[in-house]
DNA sequence: TGCAACAAAATTGGCGCCAATAATTTCGCC
DNA sequence: GGCGAAATTATTGGCGCCAATTTTGTTGCA
C-alpha cells in the first residue's frame, strides 16, 4: 500500500524540453527565432523524436510557438499580452505574501538574506544570466514558503512566459540597483512580520523591474 | 505587414485534446479510469499517433496523467492539491471582480441575468452535465469582462483540474440551490458595480460549492 | 535591370512497424 | 486446493522513412 510513489514524469521529453527552456531563459535563442529540429537534435544529442515531443511540450506551456509547416520559435509576446502576464503576475506573487510571513522561518530569513548579499555582488560583478539566475533563486525560495504548489507553478510559467517580451528586464543599471534595494526591503518587511508591506513592495517590483514607458531598442 | 496572422494552434491534435478533455469534463472518463489508445481511436475516429499527441498535450496541461510504460489515466488530484487548486482560484477569480464591474455593460448584465435564470431552471429539470455546462457558461461570461486573456486561461486551467477529485461538486440539492442563489447575489453586486461584493461573494461561491467536510464516499 | 515562373533543396510532419514492458492466464509443484 | 513461476497475451512507446510543404536559387522574358 506504501508504493504510490512512480509519478514518474517522462523522462526523456521532460528532460530535454527543460533544457531547451533554460536555453531559451539564458536567451540562448532569441524571441520570434526559428528552432530548427536538425539543429536542435545536434545539439542537444537527442533523436528527432525527443526533440520533436519536447517542442510540442513547449508549445503547450506557451514557451514556443508552434506554426504548421513552418516548425516552431520562441513566442514573442505582444505588449498587450505581456502587460497582462504581468497583471497575473502581480495579481499571484502578492498574494503569496501572507502565507509567507506565516510560515517563513529564521534559518530561511538567512538564507535569503544570503541570497540578497549574492544579487547584490552580482550587480557589479556578474554577468546578465548570473543576475538572472541569483534573483531567480531569491524569489523562488520566498515564495517556495507560500505552501501552495500549484500557486507556485503558476508563478514560475508566467515567469518563463514573460520573457518572450521586447522589453529587457532590466534596461539600466539603476533599475538594477533598484532591484537590489527592493530585496533588502522585503527582508525588512519579512522580519517584520508585515505582510501587507511585503505585498506591496512585491507588486513595485514586478512593475518598476520592467518599465514600460521608454521601450528599447532592439537590434534586428 | 498586415499578414501575421496565422498563428494555427496545431489543428488536429489541439482539437482531439478539446475532445478528451471535454469527454473528461462530462466524466465520460472518470479520475483514476486508465486511457488505452486503442480504444480512444476508436471512439474518436483518429490515428494511434494523434491519439498519442493530445494525450501527452493533456498529460502538459495535467488533466491526465502519464505513467512510463502503463499509459495515461485521468488525473486524480489529492485533497492537499485539491485545496491548494482551491486557494488559487479564489485568488484569481476574486482579481477578476474589479475590472470586471469597471468594463461590463448592460448589455452583458442581461445576458449574464438570462444564464442565472437557465441555472435555475437546469436546478430542477436539467441533468447534472447541463447544470454544470449552465453553471460554466455563466461565469465564462462574466469573466470574459476582466480584460486579461492570461487570466482567464488559467482560471479555466485550474476549474479543470479540480475536476479530478473526489469531491462532488454538488454533493447536494441545498447546495446546488445554493449556488443559485448566489449567481443572484453576484448579479446584485454587478448592478450595484460593487467590486468588494462581488470579490467576497466569489470567494464564497468557490468555498461552499464544494464542501471540504463531509466528504462523500465514492464506491469503487 | 526587374519580375515572374519554374526547378532544386531543405525542412517539417504523418504514420506504421516492431521491440520493450506490463498484465493475465496457465501450468506445475508443494 | 492454494501458491508461485513460466508462458502467453495485451499495450505502450521509440524510431525511421518518405510524402507534403515551404524556402531558396535559377532561368527566361519583358
Amino acid at each position: 500500500m506504501t508504493e504510490r510513489k512512480r509519478k514518474n514524469t517522462n523522462t526523456r521529453r521532460a528532460l530535454l524540453a527543460n533544457e531547451i527552456a533554460q536555453a531559451i531563459r539564458l536567451r540562448a535563442f532569441r524571441p520570434g527565432e526559428w528552432l530548427r529540429q536538425i539543429d536542435l537534435e545536434e545539439r542537444f544529442q537527442a533523436t528527432r523524436f525527443d526533440v520533436r515531443s519536447a517542442l510540442d511540450e513547449l508549445a503547450v506551456r506557451k514557451t514556443i510557438e508552434h506554426v504548421p509547416n513552418r516548425g516552431y520559435r520562441v513566442a514573442e509576446v505582444d505588449m498587450k499580452t505581456y502587460e497582462e502576464i504581468l497583471a497575473a503576475r502581480i495579481i499571484l506573487e502578492k498574494a503569496t505574501a501572507e502565507s509567507v510571513v506565516a510560515r517563513i522561518d529564521d534559518a530561511a530569513i538567512a538564507r535569503l538574506d544570503a541570497l540578497a548579499a549574492q544579487f547584490s555582488a552580482a550587480v557589479t560583478t556578474g554577468s546578465r544570466t548570473e543576475q538572472s539566475e541569483i534573483n531567480r533563486a531569491f524569489h523562488q525560495f520566498m515564495y517556495s514558503f507560500c505552501g501552495n504548489a500549484v500557486l507556485e507553478e503558476m508563478i514560475w510559467g508566467l515567469r518563463d512566459r514573460g520573457r518572450g517580451s521586447q522589453i529587457t528586464v532590466w534596461s539600466s543599471h539603476e533599475l538594477l540597483q533598484k532591484s537590489d534595494r527592493e530585496h533588502y526591503e522585503m527582508m525588512a518587511a519579512l522580519k517584520a512580520r508585515d505582510p501587507g508591506r511585503l505585498a506591496a513592495l512585491i507588486a513595485t517590483h514586478i512593475i518598476k523591474g520592467a518599465p514600460v514607458g521608454p521601450a528599447p531598442i532592439e537590434p534586428g
